[in-house]
Formats: C-alpha cells, structure tokens, sequence
DNA sequence: TGTAAAGTTGGGAACGTTCCCAATATGGAG
DNA sequence: CTCCATATTGGGAACGTTCCCAACTTTACA
C-alpha cells in the first residue's frame, strides 16, 4: 500500500497541496472554510497521514526532546520521567528516554545522536559533560538537578544540602552527636559538596569529627550494606546514621539486621530521597522528600519555553525545598 | 551557524556529495581507501554531522521503537523499558517511551504517533488495543506479555498463569486451604484468565470455594490494603493471601499490620512479580519472580528481527516460566 | 466606479539525504 | 593490443513536506 501524500489529497479535493497544507498545520485563518471542509473530507476519505519526518526536514524541528538520566532502574527517576512526558504531551512534544549509567562515553553518544537526530531539547542530569560542552551541542538544555557548575543553563531541582542539614538537624534534635555518614559518589561534584555540608553542620555545633565515620561509596544497595558494616565495627560505632540516598539506607537496614543491631533502639537510620520502597520498609525510613514529578514537569516547561522565544534570557534555577519524612528508622538516643 | 551539509564536505574533499554519503554509512568496500580517508579527514575538519531526518526522509526509516507501557512508575516497568533500550541501542536504534495509562484514548493517540512518525517497530503491552487494529498500524510490532487475543503477534513474556499456579501450591504445600485472592483487574483480559486459574486450582484439589475469599480491585496500594481489612473482616478469615502483585501484596502486608495481625504467623501472605519493594518489606515477601529485563531485551530482539526481514515468519512467542521466591512473609499454618 | 487592503490560492524552490544509473578508470585474460 | 569484468566516481532525481512569492478574488471605503 504506497503511503498518501499531502498532493494526492490535494488531487482529490481539487486544490493545490499548499492549501492542504496550510489546512493540516491549521492554519484556519487563511484558507476558506468551505475549502478547508473539502481538504478535512479528503483526508479523511483516503486515511492520509502526515509524514512528520518530511516536515521536519523542512522546518528543522522534531518536536523532540531528549532526556537523559543515570538509570532508569533507580526508582528515583521513574517519576521524573514521567513528569516530563505528561508535561511535553500536553504540547504535542515527545520524550525519548536515555540512560547515561554514569559513563562518560555513553553521554557524549546520546549528546551526539540528540544532535544528528535534530532533537528541540535536551532534558539531562549531567554525568560528566560540563556547561560549554553541553552549550556547544547548539540545543537547548535544561539541567535536572542542583549542579553549581551549570550557571548559564536553566536548571530543576531539589535543594540536597538543606536536605541534609534538614536530616542531621532532626538526628542532632534527638540527642545523636556520633552520626556516621554513607556518602554516595557520583562522577558529578555533588559528593564533595554533601561532605562539606556534613562537615559544616559539626563544625558549627563545635563537634569534631572522626573522618572514619564517613564512607564513600557509589549508590547502590550492597555498598549501602558493607558501609554499614565498616561503621558499626568501629571501635566506637556511631549512634545514628545518615545515608546519602535511600538505597544506601536500605541496604544499611539490612546489615543492621543481619547484625542483631536493632532499629531505632540501637542505631537511628536516615536516608534521602524518598523513593517509594523507603515507605514499605519495616521499621519504616526517615528521609528526606524530594520533588520528582515535579521536577520532571517544570524541566519540561522551561525547555519548551526555551525552545519557542528563543531569546538568551536569564537562566532560571528552580530549587524546591526537601521536606523532612520522619518515620519509624529514626529515634531518640 | 549554518549548518554543514554533505554537500560542503564533499567540496571541501574534493569529491562528489554522491562519494560522500557512500563514506558515511559505511560502504567501505565500494570506496578508494584515500578517498575514503580525504573524506574522513573533511568531515572531522568541518565538524559534520549527519542529519538523520534527511537521511529518514529518504530511506523511509527512522531507527527508533516507540515502547508502550501503562505507567513507567510502576516498579515493574522500568527494568523492562531497560531491557529494551540496551537491545536497542546495542543496533543503533533509539526508544520512545510512552505510557498509556491503560487508557484506550492514549494508547490511540501513541500509536497515530507512532505511525506519522513514521517509527520502525512497536513494544506494546496493549491496554485496549486489538490485533486487528493493531495490524492496521502497519508497522511491526511485539506484544509484551501474554495474551491470547494476539495469536498472529510476536510476545514475549512471562506465564503469569503458571505463577499462580505456583504460589497457590506453595500455600497449600504449607497446610493453607482457605487461601484469599487479592485479583487485580486491568482493562486487558488477564484479570479473568487469573480469577479461572485460581477456581481452577481448588477444584482440582476438591475444596470449595467461596466466592467472598476473591476480592477484585485495581492495581494499587490502597485498594490492596481495603481488600486485606475485607478479607479479614470476613466471618472465617483466611489464613493466606495471595494478592495478584506485589504492590496489592505490601498494601494488605499494611492493613494486617494495622489490625494488629502478624505475619506469617497469623496469616501468610504471597505476591506477585517480584519487584524491588518486595524484597525489602519485612517480613519480606514471598512472590514470584518475572523476567523484566529479559522479557524487554528479547521483545527488542525480536522487532528487530521483523525488522530486518519482512517475511511474514510464523508469529513467535517466549514466555517465561515465573519462579518462585519464598520469603518471610508466608509460612506453615 | 476606482483603488487599496485583505482574503485566498497556486506553483516552484528549498530542506539534506539516499538511490539509481551512467561514466570513467583499472586490471586481467586472450 | 583488445575486450570484458570490476572498481570507483559523479550527477540528477527522488523522498514529502513547508516556505516564499506572485496572482487572483473579494471587500471596504472614498
């Protein structure tokens, strides 16, 4: 079955494939309504469809938008991505979803296939490419997260640090003044900066700290887990525990348990994130709620914004405040 | 700044724009080396890039696999969508993620879409959407899950039916013969092919059943939870559950919670598809295992596959055998 | 009734590839 | 040295839109 054009249409309502085109972009105000009624009953009475990838040829957009998150299989993205769709939707925009696991080369790769494909936008919390590089790409960006080094790009995201003063604050209220912390890395520099924000809290409560009750580690359960270990085996194990995310936080739960340690009678857990299995978790964890659909939403709009004017205006940052979730995994020393 | 075309290139290396688009998708063998290499060296020096649209236009494919899924935020999905975007990406071919909500309007919508963008190949777990009209779309496509209403598709999934099968086995190997069915329903026909296993089940076993013990209701949290309170309001409460996911399995491990009834103590009870939340509840939860990633990454494999060659080859179906994951969460009545 | 403005319409030239076919060059066999 | 097969290259015609500009029609107003 050869594929309808926009001219066989034209043929059969007997008009050029001007108008016919005019009628499919709807463009009402210039073509007759007794014309534009001709063209609608033609293209219904051949079932012509409009091939996209011709129009966008000729007017260089795709109606496209990109995004690009570390894992898809974390369940903290999920609802980003998902704000985003329902927010691109809305305009007639569609998202193709990739995942950068945090390699530098797969990033550069997506980067590079948003530019041959000719996407409008770019969605992406950055792995390893930085601003001039993401700026060279010529598309317009957004930032999804709290990334310092992004200045001049619009940015969505969830205010980390005061997240984990919000945690500290709340374990420090109940009495906790030894508070290991599980810190995730990531290739980006949020890690140093959640180190410094933990520094800063103990050195304005005039506390010292013991730099061996801070483990790095990358997110992920099991380092959650051997983390949590190597805390509880010092030689003076800290009476509360603070994990960057709450797959660190789980996987701590879990080597809690399998060391008779009790929740929160021996040690208080806390993690970050509030991703949903944090709720299902018994004792349930205190964390710290972060915006995800939202963020996912407003990134999406601050790109079609960018995408139609596209005059340099300032860069917007929109940072949401955390929420402190206090449940069942934390308590009073 | 304009954009480089093959054109510029092919000036820029001395060659016609003909020699050019031979080097750049690679028909090595049918190009002088040294050209081939002037032609290199130019498109690095003019930092050209291919535009795929044009490219689109010409060859009539896209490289890019819309996946339809009812709601990425159900913990289920994500793996899946992974699988499918790491086969994919493996051949140089890109995925559209798009929920359907289980909404016929959206599914409709998603595969006009699909069509006028001229999209190579279809992932769809079908929420509403029939083989025939399904057909009609006239692009390939692969059924994620198991239906029987799509005997002429390509499926990849898991026999849901035999994990059920599974779990009611594992309860009645326990002693259970008054076993609750939490049934989730969608709009999809699965809900009664699940409803058939479980009576069929007991009546093979010779016990009665009472109609009261089976508790219909969407797939959510909060309707596992008042299903749960329903069951064990009921004049002869069961002492087992088998809810039909694992999300109405942690909604009614809530209610029990809530009544004041341990488990597996006083009541044991069992999942379905084994998603991440599952395993770290506590009681854990027995359930069973679906492949996720493995069922996306063969659909993958197979659009491509139908792809490649057009011939209409026998419809080919993989269905998983489910495994079952024994937990804390049901024991010995 | 004349004229300018606004409303409609059509035709051709892009957009940047890929495909087809013809043309030329090269090499080996007879 | 000739001739045929193969290797290599170039030029034009698609692909199906949208955009631009010109032409024609109608309306508004003096």
């Amino acid at each position: 079955m050869a594929k309808i054009t926009i001219i066989d249409v034209a043929k059969h309502a007997g008009v050029s494939k001007s108008t016919v085109s005019r009628v499919i972009r709807g463009e009402f105000n210039s073509v007759n309504p007794n014309t534009r009624d001709a063209v609608l009953k033609a293209i219904k009475q051949l079932g012509y469809e409009k091939n996209e990838i011709a129009g966008s040829l000729r007017t260089n957009e795709t109606k496209m938008i990109m995004l690009i998150i570390p894992d898809i299989v974390n369940p903290f993205w999920p609802e980003v991505a998902r704000g985003v769709q329902d927010a691109l939707e809305l305009k007639g925009y569609t998202m193709v979803l990739a995942c950068s696991d945090w390699e530098r080369n797969r990033e550069q790769r997506l980067l590079g296939k948003a530019r041959s494909s000719r996407f409008d936008g770019i969605i992406i919390n950055p792995a390893a490419v930085n601003e001039t590089e993401l700026e060279r790409c010529g598309i317009p960006s957004v930032i999804l997260g709290y990334h310092d080094d992004f200045p001049n790009t619009d940015m969505v995201g969830n205010d980390t640090g005061k997240g984990t003063d919000m945690i500290l604050n709340h374990l420090y209220s109940l009495g906790h003044r030894n508070i290991g912390f599980i810190c995730g890395i990531s290739m980006s520099s949020t890690s140093s900066s959640r180190i410094n924000g933990y520094i800063n809290f103990f050195k304005e409560k005039n506390i010292k700290i013991d730099r061996n009750r801070i483990i790095e580690c990358h997110y992920g359960q099991e380092q959650g887990f051997d983390a949590m270990k190597a805390l509880m085996n010092l030689s003076v194990p800290p009476s509360a525990v603070y994990a960057g995310n709450d797959i660190l936080a789980i996987g701590a739960m879990k080597a809690a348990k399998e060391m008779g340690i009790s929740i929160p009678e021996d040690v208080s857990i806390a993690g970050m994130d509030d991703i949903y299995p944090a709720s299902v978790t018994s004792p349930s964890l205190t964390t710290v709620s972060k915006e995800k659909y939202k963020v996912g939403w407003h990134a999406a709009n601050f790109i079609l914004e960018r995408i139609q004017k596209k005059d340099t205006t300032v860069p917007r940052k929109m940072i949401f405040p955390p929420v402190l979730i206090s449940r069942e995994s934390t308590a009073m020393i």
